[in-house]
DNA sequence: CTGTTAGCGCTTTCAG
DNA sequence: CTGAAAGCGCTAACAG
């Protein structure tokens, strides 16, 4: 393993100036084919890699995204993570993954370090107790996911939509009796907006709304099953498919198989234990284009910041 | 905002040459004191941040390690990565996180990016089909987790120690039927060590093993415990709490309430599904700031690679 | 102990 | 179309 090459050794060995080599390399149309075919023939032959902090520190532009997701094991957000890095990496940017595990501290450290990278820009995963006005320095790169913010760019889900769409379908199917296990509306999209889905629909159809609200954990499903749970009760829609998990372990328990139950996020492990719960996905991996596509946007063409929605799915 | 300042402004700023400015920047013992003081109050004052690129094209170092794991949501490896994440920034490291998902080609292009980016080191968790022999290169400055390699540094867990010592408990508890569900050996650490840990122990104790071999998901634990069960059966251990989730919903179906089941892995979900169910910690979280250290302690310090285990522990 | 002087590898004027 | 030259911000000899 010799000392890597340098853009000088490939100009001396093609016979050009080095400011030829950048050009080629920089795909600047005014060279000519001929030369432009030759040095390339000699960067291949040689697995020429230009030094990427000798570029980022001349043009200040690392080509570097910071991703700052709440948790890395959660399915949802690592879909949508893949979703981003398809379209980064596509763009031939890439990419410094962090987890804030809900925690604002944890993010102002991210933040200064990606600020210390001179990162080009971020996208943040946007959690209850965030925060946002701390962003401000990063308004015109930044795009946030889950959580709009007035004057930032953001990609939410359509979480009122979402269970909104659940309850029509069950109520085509007949049903009538549906109670709602949510989470408390601090959370403002899992809980006040999921709950706010329920609650419309509810009023649409004339239908006595019934529900309870806890936390985010299989736990809660479970406790809240339990308060909620009546003799005519013939359906259970849960704000989250984790929460579905202990609601559904709960019905089985006390033997109420006849009760439908129902989640969000379309969890393969939910799926494989109660095969019959039904869930929406709420577009995550078209959300993580989405955000990258818009932060690209931002930084490139100086695009405005925006507001979009991923659309929502029903999944059986 | 505006254009950041540089090391030549602090200096002008605090009435020095840039060179003290850089020697306060890296810690160089001999600067005065009250020099040291002066610089470091301009420095405070104005917010300054040294360039990264710039240090990093200098050095050749951009102080930057790359980390691939095989799947960010995977609750074990996240207790790795949280590992190797504390000690990496303690010691003034970033990292570079990515997902390999398994695949060899997806590996190769991760390499390739982090190659480009001169990452100090690599920390890499092992999976079978994955062509060791391509990490040549790396060698000095490598750490597998998971697998060890001849020649490469690696930190593993005790897979074959994790079964042994989950079924001497059972045997302790005077339990003498115990089936084992496992991965197929290809699957070197959780397949051929985790089955030679309970064949070890069953010759050591005189049992006549009874075993199934299959994939590592639940659908596998489920149809392989059919298949497993006989009457006398009082104990079932399994090679991974995946596997124990589809054991445990078997039992539960067929109302075999008797029979234990121990996983691997101390997974929260399946101990809140089935709070029955033991299951061992393998050390994950361990084995990161083990690998953050070795790792560290080559590029650094020229260590030799070394083969490292992280020891098992029971969780009940 | 500290300032001066060269670059690190690349991009970007500015002249040809 | 192409080359020469001037840095980007920082570190590392080398003299004081």
């Amino acid at each position: 393993m010799h000392k890597p090459l340098t853009i000088l050794d490939i100009a001396r060995l093609s016979g050009v100036g080095k400011s030829t080599v950048s050009r080629v390399l920089n795909q600047d149309p005014k060279v000519k084919d001929e030369t432009r075919e030759r040095v390339n023939a000699v960067i291949r032959e040689h697995g020429f890699e230009p030094s990427k902090s000798a570029r980022s520190m001349r043009t200040r532009s690392p080509r570097l995204i910071g991703i700052i997701v709440s948790r890395l094991d959660s399915a949802s957000e690592n879909r949508s993570v893949r979703g981003i890095l398809e379209t980064l990496y596509a763009r031939g940017y890439d990419a410094m993954l962090m987890e804030s595990e809900f925690s604002p501290d944890k993010t102002d450290e991210h933040l200064a370090l990606l600020a210390r990278r001179g990162v080009d820009g971020l996208i943040l995963f946007a959690f209850t107790g965030l925060d946002l006005d701390k962003l401000a320095d990063w308004r015109d790169r930044l795009v946030l996911i889950a959580r709009p913010w007035p004057g930032l760019a953001s990609v939410c889900h359509d979480d009122e939509g979402a269970i909104a769409l659940m309850l029509q379908h069950l109520l085509a199917q007949g049903l009538r009796h549906i109670g709602f296990v949510g989470v408390h509306a601090e959370d403002v999209t899992t809980g006040g907006q999921r709950l706010a889905g329920y609650l419309r629909v509810c009023t649409e159809q004339g239908l006595e709304p019934h529900y309870a609200l806890g936390e985010l954990d299989y736990q809660s499903g479970y406790q809240l099953a339990a308060r909620l749970l009546q003799p005519q009760t013939q359906a259970l829609v849960c704000a989250t498919d984790t929460i579905a998990l202990g609601v559904a372990k709960y019905l089985q328990e006390v033997g109420r198989a006849d009760v439908v139950v129902t989640g969000v996020g379309n969890n393969a492990l939910l799926r494989f234990l109660f095969p019959k719960v039904m869930s929406v996905d709420l577009g995550y991996k078209r959300a993580g284009h989405l955000a990258a596509e818009q932060l690209l946007a931002q930084i490139e063409s100086g695009a405005a910041p925006c507001q979009l929605q991923a659309p929502s799915q029903l999944v059986e």
